[in-house]
DNA sequence: CTTCGTAATGTTTGCGTAAACATATCCGGC
DNA sequence: GCCGGATATGTTTACGCAAACATTACGAAG
């Protein structure tokens, strides 16, 4: 700074001006200086800058992996939308979901530039090492229910599985079986939660649940089970994978969906419609999930209001062709 | 840090010893340093740390979607390796391949807190605005060519396909169908140059390829021409989400696969497995991608060698339930 | 018992920036 | 023509940390 200073024969005070845009530099002065800047090839030194500011202006962003699309979708709408407001995204990867693992990762969280947290995980998993967490604002993500701790911004997992079920009983299914994600996920928690409600509430039978694990590979295992149930016309499984698992359990079991069997998955992924049949699923806006993620933490560093608190991104049912009346009995 | 210096009764250099694990701090001065930064809840301020070493401990990654599977995965690869070595990951999104886009990306970039930069598109995109590249180390990965200029990591999207095409001709059919990625996707044209180049040294006609955009709804459509034509019996697309695509086409247009049509995909997505039937792919080590760009990128910013070169991955075929034998003329 | 070497700790300094304060310049009004 | 007040620019300082150098303490060798 001093050198493009020297460059202009200006001071580096009016340098500084120039570089942050501050008002009060006259036409004439400021191309003198953009013009030793850009000589100089001078940038500025964001870690001083930094220094001086008390903030980083990033945000960090913790989860456990990126391949599920939920969260890949909505890191990449907080990226979006944080870059739009000036601040950069900084991610750590939890390498693996244990006490060691998460710690290393506040460890290194603690120790980083951020000036808030967006953490994308069932809260609950912090509890033990949520000591380390930097002093900054935090928002939790999908995936937990501490609501009245944290700011938590989520899909609306009660409504989404509520919809989906309620169209297979509207399509005259007697049941409905349910295929869910690991255990320990919140949001796969719900979403069976919310499966049990409806069935109790419309009084029919609750068929005994299918574990899965997110893969397409677990659905298939749980849908050869399935097409062996011979009271079994329709199937929830708590996301789209899953789904397509599920699909292909029953082609190469004979049953046909959706004339035999419908299904209906969960996320809208990209290419759920082009699954053998389309697939009927619940759409979760990714990108809502994102922006109010980023607004929520820029909120919260910005010292306005922070009461913790829930705010749900609705889902929409989109159905495609795997679904259809029950068979005849 | 001075308060914790008090506390401990000790200078505060005593304290950044500590902190950094220097040597040369007897055990119970570091025990009253220790409790001293437990009980005042010290953190460093990263930024000072930062300023005064001259290095940041991030490297940032630039690219365009976190939505195809490749990106995800390599960035995924890329974070838990940078975070082994102690480097933090800082996403620089670039909203559209339009040259603002970039140009705001870069700029962003240029003030950002980043030793080395990883970039995941053609490098010949940067090209109109490279300039503003920070004097850091740079490593260009998936997708580019500029192995003159850069350290290049990719996929050997040549030989992949090359493994794709000869395993359809092995299996007798007379040629292979090509269904491409976007333009201006460097991997696509890859892929294509590889299959074109297969069958010119086979002697087998060449088809007219099909342009996709790497979305299943894309391969979809292509899937629906192609179920047209007469002597189609072997397509290779440049994804597996398009070879979901014409998989659905194919079904529904009555075509058996593999039957009647073998289709072979690239990626080896983990839903590839459950597709109907079960995808032949070329498998892609997106973990070896991130790793050895992780590994590039430091060795760049370490200051050891740094010659520009390209280091290839190796694919691998995975042969499943897609490909038969040429149906019977 | 002195001297020297080594290990432990303390003091000074500057990294690059921008806020706070200080100074210079210019203009209009009387 | 002189003064008050804006406006443009310069000077000083501190942000938190860790190198570099300085000091102290202590034990071993002579």
């Amino acid at each position: 700074m001093a050198d493009v200073a020297r460059l202009a024969g200006v001071s580096s005070q009016t340098v500084s001006r120039v570089s942050t845009g501050h008002p009060g530099v006259v036409g004439s002065t400021r191309e003198q200086v953009l013009a030793a800047m850009k000589q100089l090839g001078y940038r500025p030194n964001s870690a001083a800058r930094a220094l001086k500011r008390g903030e980083f202006r990033t945000i960090g962003v913790i989860l456990f992996t990126l391949a599920t699309t939920g969260n890949s979708r909505t890191v990449e709408a907080i990226a979006n939308h944080a870059a739009e407001e000036g601040y950069a995204i900084t991610l750590i990867p939890v390498a693996s979901p244990t006490q060691d693992g998460l710690l290393g990762a506040f460890t290194r969280l603690g120790e980083l530039a951020v000036d808030g947290v967006i953490v994308i995980m069932e809260v609950h998993l912090l509890d033990a090492v949520t000591v380390v967490l930097p002093p900054g604002a935090q928002v939790v993500v999908v995936d937990s229910d501490a609501g009245d701790r944290y700011t938590v911004v989520d899909t609306d997992q009660a409504d989404g599985a509520r919809q989906a079920v309620r169209h297979l009983l509207d399509l005259g299914h007697r049941t409905v079986w349910h295929l869910t994600g690991p255990a320990g996920s919140f949001a796969s928690q719900r979403r069976e939660d919310a499966w049990r409600a409806i069935l109790t509430e419309a009084g029919r039978p609750i068929p005994e649940v299918r574990h899965g694990d997110w893969s397409a590979e677990s659905g298939y295992r749980a849908g050869l089970e399935l097409a062996a149930e011979p009271g079994c016309t329709a199937v929830f499984a708590a996301n789209d994978q899953m789904a397509l698992g599920l699909l292909r359990a029953f082609h190469e079991r004979g049953r046909r969906v959706p004339h035999d069997v419908s299904v209906v998955g969960f996320d809208d992924i990209p290419d759920a419609g082009s699954f053998i049949p389309p697939l009927t699923t619940v759409h979760q806006d990714f990108a809502a999930v994102g922006r109010l993620c980023v607004r929520a933490v820029l909120r919260q560093i910005r010292h306005e209001i922070t009461e913790p608190g829930t705010t749900l991104v609705p889902t929409r049912l989109v159905v495609r062709a795997s679904t259809a009346p029950a068979p005849a009995a």
